[in-house]
DNA sequence: CCAAAAGTGTTACACTTACACCCATGT
DNA sequence: ACATGGGTGTAAGTGTAACACTTTTGG
């Protein structure tokens, strides 16, 4: 057998997982879907399920992400909708014994959403929520979390890839509804790092990066106080110089 | 049939590809392998394979880096040996028509190397070969260039990568020998970016960070002039503030 | 002596930080 | 009036860029 015969391969079944984040009161949140069967049945676990057969990896991530959240995923490389979610691919996990049942080879994805209304799921309300990170992510180690299979891991690595990304890109908006202020920006990085910044400067540095915001016009005052700016996101997608993440 | 049912999944192969990157003679070489059969017969291709039923992916990836190179590969997770070369999962590949004969999804990897003897590929010394980056990936654009299936893609994914994350990482030194002088990290640097870079900002910058290069005691004038100190990869796997590319 | 590479000092500039201060709204 | 959040000004500190200059080898 030459190793690169394809009629000769032990099979596998592919899967994508989604680790979808948003910012909801103050804090860093996943979805999560509760597991209706065996193995880990009742337990919380990452959105996902398997590719099929004429699609590609990045379009079984998009129609999971629908039929779980009725998203539209705004796929950089595809003509997206303006509504849609950022998805990008995040990594593989491939352990032959991350499934007890049989060979699994996960395909995770990274999804950034604006704050939704309560997520449905297949019409089950109590079948799905928004957790806060923290939340799930506590415990001794990852690995003994609440999630099935290896998701605690999977959920720690996406949040690791959002949290180091909006340093230096302009994904932070991807929090945001389509037009939001500077203030509302801010509060999304505070959220997602789990520091506080300080306003002025913060101002400074967003509206002084050519190309980061354009300003959509009006004004609000949703937040209270003086009325704030509405921008929207603008084309530049690099942050450079990046956006420094306080120490500790 | 419930979408967690895995007993009906489509037939998928799982590959392992490896971009396996080196700087020769100034310039960020890639190995590639002559394929032997149909598809893309005697065109060049990444060096990879099948993921057995019983190993993970990064072990798959070591195995296969072994096989073609002789190379131990140095996982992070794992104790790992010290003339090893970086390894890290890269992304996955899974368009439907990207293999003509079936469905094959390929979970990509990249290695770091030390300049090494010519390669060695199943004792066949001329079907596999050290190549310029910027040579496997000219042409009017990627997907049209020499390389098999979309290893051009693959390819350019992984030198973007290298390219990256050497700024804000010490992945650098992994393509340097064990003990090495500041100039022939510089030399690296300027390889894989492309660029010119001032020795003397370069020195005070590596050298001023801590943690980052450990002395080893010797020195060396293998590069001709003034003796150099020898220096050896230091704890420090961040860089921080990091190593700034100049644009263009 | 000269070429080549290693390494140090110095100045100008870019950017961040911390904080004083003013602006425009709701109650 | 006053609380709240938005936004500007400014001075100190940190780090980079550019380049003059010295050091130590080989030929």
């Amino acid at each position: 057998m030459s190793p690169y015969d394809p009629s000769a391969f032990p099979p596998f079944a592919v899967t994508v997982d989604l680790v979808v984040l948003t910012v909801r009161r103050h804090a860093l949140c996943a979805l999560v879907v509760r597991r209706g069967e065996q193995p880990f049945q009742g337990r919380w676990a990452l959105p996902g399920g398997f590719v099929r057969g004429d699609e590609d990896l990045a379009g079984a991530a998009a129609r999971e992400l629908a039929e779980e959240t009725g998203l539209c995923a705004h796929d950089p490389a595809a003509p997206g909708v303006d509504n849609g979610a950022h998805l990008e691919q995040l990594a593989t996990y491939g352990d032959p014994k991350r499934d007890p049942r049989m060979r699994v080879v996960s395909v995770a994805h990274l999804v950034l959403a604006p704050d939704l209304p309560a997520p449905r799921a297949g019409g089950d309300a109590n079948s799905a929520r928004w957790a806060p990170v923290d939340e799930l992510l506590e415990g001794p180690d990852q690995a003994s979390a609440g999630l099935a299979f290896d998701h605690a891991t999977i959920l720690a690595d996406g949040v690791e890839r959002a949290r180091s990304k909006i340093e230096y890109s302009s994904l932070a908006t991807a929090f945001c509804p389509p037009e939001f202020t500077v203030g509302e920006l801010r509060r999304v990085y505070e959220a997602v790092w789990g520091v506080a910044l300080d306003p002025r400067n913060f101002h400074r540095k967003v509206t002084g990066t050519p190309g980061f915001l354009v300003p959509a016009g009006g004004t609000t005052t949703r937040q209270g106080g003086r009325p704030a700016q509405l921008f929207r996101a603008g084309g530049a997608t690099l942050l450079n110089p990046p956006m420094l993440r306080p120490e500790v």
